[in-house]
DNA sequence: AACCTATTGAAAATCATTTTCGCTATCCAT
DNA sequence: ATGGATAGCGAAAATGATTTTCAATAGGTT
């Protein structure tokens, strides 16, 4: 059981985790070389969908939702089908991580090297999400999943709370 | 936007946060007190669910469905309207924890003061889950979010990974 | 005991995500 | 370049967990 989602769900095809993680951060054409090199196809779509990650702003995470509604407003037209279906892929591949941030709809933003990983801070009232840091998270991500034989795929710290502005409202 | 679900969502009611988390282990009619004090009702299926959790295994986790089932099996019938509107309030009591494990359904828990808090170590092949603690987490939680002025309500650290056996059968 | 209204169960509704399927486009080999 | 095999696409239907609606009932209070 269980199999979970973004990280076997691609059609139905054998995957298998991949540790690499490339960054293929303002490289022209990377794209193509990354997927080509696990059997998947470059398209347009998949292109446009990684340039909205790659263009919008630091700390800023899109759900299937967003990215539909932004690809149609720059004149694109895109199924929700093909948006889940490049999110795992490109969460597959590790271009992207998959967060689950709260509210029932899962998140999404470029992936960054191990080291680099950040978290997030939430308020569950009116969603505002903060970012941060800190090595001791990874650090024991990995330190855990070792000494459970596990091989690591990612750690996420999520931080629940109610923001300032909310605490005043709920006075 | 937001009002992410378990917090805010037992029917239609004003809730706030509550700061006091009572740890009604083994306690006689302590729901019911812990339920008035709040304007909720004590009921017997509030009861059965709470007693599914408190006789359930160290470590086990429970979702609705499995709810469900384990009350049916002990010949209680029960809706599932009624288990998700128990699951919420005994959340926003502060009596459950609800967890995202992972692929797509709600985990709970019996919540735990703070500075025991545990975390979870996922195989997203199989589901298994290990639990470990580490009070470096919850440090570094309540740093962050004090620092952002935000008010504390809990922190989840997730670790994923696949487990020594899924690894042997992906080869 | 009587009253007010929170809670319940059954059924319908939501809603994010997945699947199906016929058609098209990408990749690889000739 | 050309052609074939098939991954990927869009549209529409399907899923599945969770939520809502609503009439009936039961908990808490006076
Ligand atoms: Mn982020
Ligand atoms: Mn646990
Ligand atoms: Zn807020
Ligand atoms: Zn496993």
């Amino acid at each position: 059981m269980a199999n979970l989602t973004a990280f076997f769900n691609c059609d139905d095809r054998t995957m298998e985790q991949d540790p690499a993680l490339p960054s293929l951060n303002q490289e022209p054409e990377l794209l193509k070389t990354v997927l080509n090199k696990e059997g998947f196809r470059f398209t347009n779509q998949r292109q446009k969908i990684l340039d909205l990650f790659q263009s919008a702003a630091l700390g800023h995470h899109l759900n299937a939702e967003e990215i539909h509604q932004q690809l149609l407003d720059q004149g694109e037209k895109i199924s929700f089908s093909t948006i889940y279906r490049a999110l795992h892929v490109m969460v597959r591949l590790g271009l992207l991580q998959e967060l689950e941030l709260a509210e029932g709809r899962k998140y999404y933003e470029l992936n960054t090297p191990f080291m680099n990983q950040h978290h997030h801070l939430v308020c569950v009232h009116c969603g505002d999400v903060k970012e941060f840091e800190d090595a001791k998270m990874t650090q024991v991500g990995s330190n855990e999943s070792a000494s459970h034989g596990f091989s690591l795929l990612n750690c996420q710290f999520t931080v629940y709370g109610i923001c300032p502005s909310c605490q005043s409202l709920l006075s």
